[in-house]
DNA sequence: TACCTGATGACAGTAAGTGACATCGTGTGC
DNA sequence: GCACACGATGTCACTTACTGTCATCAGGTA
């Protein structure tokens, strides 16, 4: 991952070999894959720890929060943890925006992200579509809040944009 | 396209070689490749249209109408859509099903709707993060509309399903 | 000591995608 | 009617991601 996250980042992705990554890691090309199904898979190797997080902060939430509100300490959560590690967020998003598909790739881990929230909602008790509705709503919060937390320079708080979000969600819902 | 998506679904999406695309075609490889970047974009071509159709009847929208609104019209303009070619687009949606480097390129296709409406919401005078957040809001009600609209037998009326879940929607943030 | 097992290496092979150049058919100006 | 320009296609060589298979090797166990 070190050298992989290396490379990618000195010479870019595209121009980087999975045979450079082995050499300067000092195993075989075939060993790569076999601990990354591929080349793009390297960074994300956090995903499932993000993916527990979020399903354990909904599962624990009080029963008597509502959906929305169980999703949003889910997601503040994870800007949390995001606002912790900013370097080497920062550093890894550089990489994903030179590259159409690794921008694919982070999409579909979200996507992974939405369906296990919706599924620790339903273990809850709530009922489709309300379940997979807040989810995505969720979702979506954070993908506009993590945009902005990058791309501007002042350093804001993540979990508190993310708050302000989901307040600006509710208005303009309401139309 | 017809080659492709004969073979894509007569013998699987991974099964299928450009060779083998290509010969059916009476072309050759390379002169597929001139028309569609890669394999997978071929099932996507109908993107562009359904993309404009999106932005225009977002623009068109009253200038009364609150972005949500306008948002709503829109999806429910490419349900309309989706309902006309209900065959085609379930054929397709049953090769994307099988292959998830499919449902990545059909989440970043998704994404680049979203920043089309936001763009579009924007030109109408909508300001950040109001017109990204009901662009998303109108994309992750498609998208399980889309799902439910498919994934049951009886065929119910797929601008319908957008509606009630605005309105779920709408019900779901307001906690 | 024999053996089992999990991790790695070695190697051959498939297929996607790209760049460079040749060829061909069609229309246009003269 | 002819030379020419140009866009589309074919040809070919090449890189590289990814896979299947078998050999090897080190560490732990009976």
């Amino acid at each position: 991952m070190q050298a992989a996250l290396e490379l990618y980042v000195g010479q870019g992705f595209d121009q980087t070999t999975v045979a450079e990554i082995a050499e300067l890691a000092g195993l075989t090309e075939r060993t790569f894959f076999r601990y990354f199904a591929d080349k793009r898979e390297v960074l994300f190797w956090g995903a499932g720890a993000l993916q527990e997080l979020l399903v354990s902060t909904v599962a624990d939430a009080p029963e008597s929060d509502a959906p929305i509100v169980a999703i949003s300490a889910a997601i503040q959560a994870a800007g949390a943890v995001f606002q912790e590690q900013r370097e080497g967020v920062l550093l890894r998003q550089t990489v994903i925006a030179t590259n159409t598909e690794l921008q694919e790739r982070e999409l579909i881990k979200l996507a992974s992200l939405v369906s296990a929230m919706a599924g620790a909602l339903r273990q809850r008790g709530v009922a489709e579509p309300s379940a997979s509705l807040s989810a995505e709503a969720g979702i979506a919060v954070l993908k506009i809040a993590f945009a902005r937390w990058i791309g501007e320079a002042n350093e804001q708080d993540l979990a508190q944009l993310i708050r302000a979000l989901f307040v600006e969600l509710k208005i303009v819902t309401a139309s």
